[in-house]
Order: C-alpha cells, then structure tokens, then sequence
RNA sequence: GGUCCCAUCGUCUAACGGUUAGGACAGAUGGUUUUCAAUCAUCUAAUCGGGGUUCGAUUCCCCGUGGGACCGCCA
C-alpha cells in the first residue's frame, strides 16, 4: 500500500507549533510506510501570503528535523489547472456563476443576524431561469452542492462523522477576480499530487465534507482523511500567533533543542503505553493514527523544559557545545576561541544544572566573560573575615604549578582547619570571587575551569 | 445562534466491560550534598452530573452540563 501524504500551510505567517506538530505526524507516518511526505505552500491568498513566511516554514521544520521529499509544490503555480477544473466543473453542471454583488451578499448576512438565523448563501444563481444577467456585476463561480441526504466521513482520528447536506452552501470556487478558491486548489492539489492520507488539524473537518462533493463530481479517487485534534494555549483556545511561545522560533530563543520539542510534540495528543522518551527513530516505528486521541490538549512549558533537560543530558557533550556554541552567537554574544575548549571541558558539570541552552549559556558566563560583576547582595557576604582566608587562598594557590583537586583539597582543609570553619566558610567566598554568585558549580570545577593566572586575577581583584 | 467534535489527577496521558484507576510533568515532604541545581525516597491529586444496558461500567447508549472547532470571494 502506497502512502503519500502532505503538509499544506499557507505562508501567511510564521509557522506555529500546532502546525509543525501536524507536519510532525505526516512525516513520521510517511516515514514508517517508506512513503512520501510533501510540502505544498498553499499561497494563492496573494494579499497575504509572503516570501519570507515560506521560508520560515522551511526552517522551522528542517530545524526540527523534518524534511519534505522533492521540491516544495507552489500552490500558485499550478493555477492553470485549477481553472481548467472549475472550467470542467462548469460545464459539467457541477458549478455556476453567481452574479450576486457584495454588496447584496452583505446585506443578507445583515439580514440573517437581525433574525438569529443563520447565513447560507440562498442558492439565488443556481437556477437563474428568471434572472437577468446584470452587466456591472462580475460573476463567481460556485460549487452545486448537494441539497439533500447526507454526507458522511470515515476519518481515521475522528471516526465516521455525517452531516446533512442542507447545512453545505454552495460555496465559491472562482473569485471575482478570476482566481481560484481553497476549497478547490486543495482537492485538485491533492489530486494531482496523488496524495493518499490527509492528515490535517480538526479545523479543516468541516472543509472535508465539500471537499469530498469536488471529488465525487470529477470522479476523482477519494483520499483518506484524518483530522487531529488542535493544540490549546493555556487559555485553552486554539493556538494563535499572538500567543506567547508558539512558533518554533520562540523554542530556539529559548535555548530549545529539537529533540526535545519533537518529542514533546509527538506526546501531545498521542501515547504509546507509559513511554515518554521517544527516539527519532522509535517515533517513525511507534507512531500510529489509532494511538491519536480525539481531544484538544493544552501546551506546558514544564513539560517541555523537563523533556528539554533530559536531552540536554544525554546527548553527546560535543554535539551539545556545538548547539551552545551557536546558541550563544545568535541570541548571547559569540563565545571567543580562546574560551571554547575551557567550556567544553567544563559543559559536563555546567549541564548539569540546565534545563536550557541559556541556563548553560549563564553557568559558563564566568569562563566565557572576562571580567564578572559580582551581584550586590553576594558582595555583603565578603567581610573582613572572608577576605582575609580566600587571601590566604591565594597565596597558598599562587605557589602550585600545576592545580588539581588533590592540592586545592589540601589547601582548603588546612583553611578549614585553621579557621575553625567549615567547607562552606571557605568555598563561598572563593565562589563570589571567582564566579560574582554565591550560586554556581562546585568550587573544584570553578578552580580548574579557569586557567591560574585568570583565578589569581579574580580574587586579587577583592582585596 | 446553527452544525459538528470532545470530556480520566492542575497538565500530558494509560487502562480498547472486571486494575487498590497506572505513568510522566508540576506540587509537597524528607535523605544526601559544598551553595544553587541534580539525585534518591515518600506523599498529595482524577474517571463532569444524571439516567439506562450489564453479574459488572472510566470504557457501551441517552439526556444534561462544560469546553472547543467551523459557520469568508482566508487557508
């Protein structure tokens, strides 16, 4: 069985998460049926659709991994076709033209909502037996839908869904302007693209049942339909752009990593038993449609960020520098040369602390700065007392060629021991020091972190 | 308002007629620790309400309630 499936946004904005989590599940299913996933850029809106948005769309999903076989298909350049079809439609009896004007499409609307009912195009053109044909008005054209009976679904998320026919109104297929509609480039698209499964976002349910009346008229093969649940912000609406945190942008700025968000994605609205860490490779294996849920679900940003840390963890350290490396260069400022071998050695106790690549971005800050302010509330805590043993410190430190944890043990036990203090009394002091925070890695790790003479600077520097 | 869809801990979900309703995130408590974190252990927390069907309903059916989607010459 071949399976060849889509993704079609309209590049009309940056693409949001509930969107790449639809492309997600296309692409892992074609994946998992050695099929095709394509990308079609749906831009016949010319008003709205722009350049940049499609290319954003392209990035956002290749940042996650995802990558659409053959060149993308442009919706707007198979508009010939799309006429050809309504043409064909026409004249088969299937459509009409419609000479009503907006102004008189308007006023019905108006009409409708001062009577509560609602609107539905009064089918005034379907049989213009009497009418005569106005000559200012320029006609479009629209789809004979069916009056009577019903029109039922098989959706492979939702399960047979049916409506009655009466509800579909004859919708438009051909502008005023000539150009052709959604509802009729999808289906031709589809068509032509030979696409098998239709896995879109909930929103588009309704859209299938005129849809379906276009196929059936050109007799063209009927794909199969799935439509999966939306993602809800918090409010528990459907995502929309103006909600905080919902383009795949607003992930990377955070210091998001891909196989954190793909994973995050894959569970939300889908469960395979108790598992929540899922490989590329198990997603593509595991993921099915039967295991799709039916409703909405909301996003968690501590889910995310807790799916976040676990990669974080456990991904290759060189491959995790390398995401911090350029992490740092597009939202921080560039870690130097000199500095990149001295956070790759340390990135093992600095992840450690990190649900982000900014968390670990602000625990290297001290090695990657080269002059650190110490926080004000941290400076009280270098009294007299303070000083004067992480003076001492250093005098001891100044005199070991080579520092390693056995000397710098050493050092601070007898520190200890002579100040009748404990580990904190000596490590505290030295952390503020070197580091400006009383919070930050393990005092060994900070000391062999930074090169002798960088220490030496750093607590000079407080005396 | 009309049409359609949905409903298990705060959140994501498991249990496809029989479980003390499970896991994860978040939260709480305690242990460990060199600060923060991490880690370990423990705990709190859910089947929307009402009727059926059935020996037995989270699960099937109906009604109610709540939420959502759609109702463009947008896609």
């Amino acid at each position: 069985m071949s399976f060849i499936c889509r993704f079609a946004p309209s590049p009309t904005g940056p693409l949001h998460i509930g969107g790449v989590r639809t492309a997600l599940f296309n692409w892992l299913l074609a994946k998992k049926n050695k099929g095709k996933f394509y990308l079609r850029i749906e831009d016949t809106d010319k008003e709205r659709s722009k350049e940049e948005f499609k290319k954003q769309i392209i990035d956002s999903l290749g940042w996650i991994g995802i990558k659409h076989d053959d060149k993308e298909f442009i919706q707007s350049e198979n508009i010939k076709k799309h006429k050809q079809i309504v043409d064909e439609l026409l004249k088969q009896g299937f459509a009409y033209k419609c000479y009503c004007s907006e102004e008189e499409i308007k006023k019905q609307k108006e009409k409708c909502k001062k009577q509560g009912i609602p609107y539905v195009y009064n089918r005034k053109w379907r049989e213009p037996k009497d009418l005569e044909v106005p000559k200012d008005v320029k006609p479009v054209i629209r789809f004979k839908s069916k009056i009577s009976g019903e029109t039922k679904i098989k959706d492979l998320v939702q399960g047979e869904v049916n409506i009655s026919n009466s509800i579909i109104e004859d919708f438009v297929i051909l502008r005023q302007d000539g150009s052709p509609t959604y509802q009729l480039c999808a289906v031709v698209d589809d068509n032509e693209m030979k696409i098998t499964h239709v896995i879109r976002g909930d929103d588009h349910k309704i859209n299938t049942f005129k849809q379906k009346q276009i196929y059936e008229a050109m007799k063209w093969k009927i794909p199969e339909f799935a439509h999966i649940p939306l993602i809800h912000s918090e409010k528990g609406s459907k995502l929309s752009k103006r909600d905080m945190a919902s383009t795949i942008g607003d992930y990377i700025k955070k210091g998001i990593l891909a196989d954190a968000l793909r994973n995050y994605l894959l569970r939300l609205g889908w469960a395979h038993k108790d598992k929540e860490i899922f490989t590329l490779e198990e997603s593509i294996n595991l993921f099915d449609l039967n295991g799709v849920g039916k409703s909405p679900s909301k996003l968690d940003l501590s889910r995310i960020l807790s799916l976040n840390e676990h990669y974080i963890k456990h991904i290759d350290e060189k491959q995790l520098f390398g995401l911090l490396k350029d992490f740092a260069q597009n939202f921080r400022d560039r870690i130097s040369p000199s500095k990149e071998k001295a956070v790759l050695q340390s990135i093992n106790f600095l992840k450690n602390k990190a649900k982000t690549l900014d968390d670990i971005y602000c625990n290297s800050e001290y090695i990657i700065k080269d002059n650190i302010d110490i926080v004000a509330e941290d400076k009280k805590l270098l009294d007299a007392a303070a000083k004067k043993i992480i003076s001492e410190f250093l005098e001891k430190f100044k005199k070991i060629d080579v520092p390693n944890k056995e000397k710098l043990e050493e050092i601070i036990n007898n520190l200890i021991k002579k100040h009748n203090t404990n580990f904190k009394g000596v490590g505290q002091p030295l952390r503020i020091a070197l580091v400006g925070s009383r919070f930050g890695p393990g005092i060994y790790n900070i000391i062999l972190s930074l090169t002798k003479d960088e220490v030496i600077k750093r607590i000079s520097k407080i005396n």
